[in-house]
DNA sequence: GTGAATGCAAAAGCTTTGCACTCGA
DNA sequence: TCGAGTGCAAAGCTTTTGCATTCAC
């Protein structure tokens, strides 16, 4: 049974607090002004099992994962340019998953529906350069 | 202007032959068979070049990314046991796309539909476990 | 001939893990 | 109490990069 560790609770507050989606390390920097000594194994652990609880959901990209203090089913659009990824309240219909399940004989448990092109910072004529916050607070 | 060298063609040659969707060392190790010199940082950058122009496509997966000689659109299902991804010829409309640009006013490019279960080999009850990826959400 | 592409190796992320210690139930 | 959870640090992977050399055009 999983325990309720004080550095678990900050990880979620802080994860349930921004709307972006970090990665690991600025989960750690963020969390540290609470918890000063929390360290970033423990941080990877604890994401690794609120995940596994369902309580958020972990977003794989090309270069780590990110994590979304929601688990409830909507899409993502990820910005090619400046690594943004923003929540988008459409919800896929389950139907999906069941015409795959039942067309190709797949069990099928979930599906991810993921956009991609330049959020509204990048797609402005004089914006900064590309990749240039991979893993860090969009904005 | 991009030349056409042997490493490129011999990556791309690989890329077409396998239905997988194979990670860098795996090509790298492939690519070796025909030109036993050519280095993983090519390799590297040989995919980048492909994917940017529009060849092959990249998957991202929370453990680096995985390759397709394919640059049509279409589905994909990962096996959330052994990895495996799977192409599924459904394609997901174009309108999609539109209708996210109209709603939330972004510039989107392309979109991308994953489906995540259990393969064929993994559903069978006496299925090994071996090859388990981290689960990228609960469910 | 010229500069894009390469090979090599080192470095830079990101993530996991072993071990002794701590603290939540 | 006592084992799950933690901090620390080292290791393991994947990917990128600097530089001299090679080779496609």
């Amino acid at each position: 049974m999983s325990r309720n560790t004080r550095q678990k609770e900050a990880i979620l507050r802080v994860l349930r607090k921004t709307a972006d989606h970090p990665g690991a390390q600025w989960i750690h920097a963020e969390v540290r002004r609470t918890l000063p000594h929390i360290s970033l194994g423990t941080v990877y652990r604890d994401l690794k099992a609120l995940t596994e609880e369902g309580v958020i959901s972990e977003l794989a990209t090309g270069r780590g994962s990110r994590f979304d203090g929601r688990a409830d089913e909507h899409c993502h659009f990820h910005c090619q340019r400046c690594g943004t990824i923003i929540n988008l309240d459409e919800t896929s219909s389950m139907e999906l998953d069941r015409n795959i399940a039942d067309k190709y004989h797949l069990a099928v448990s979930y599906h991810q529906l993921d956009f991609y092109g330049l959020c509204h910072a990048c797609d402005k004529p004089g914006s900064t350069p590309a990749n240039t916050r991979r893993g860090e607070q969009g904005g």
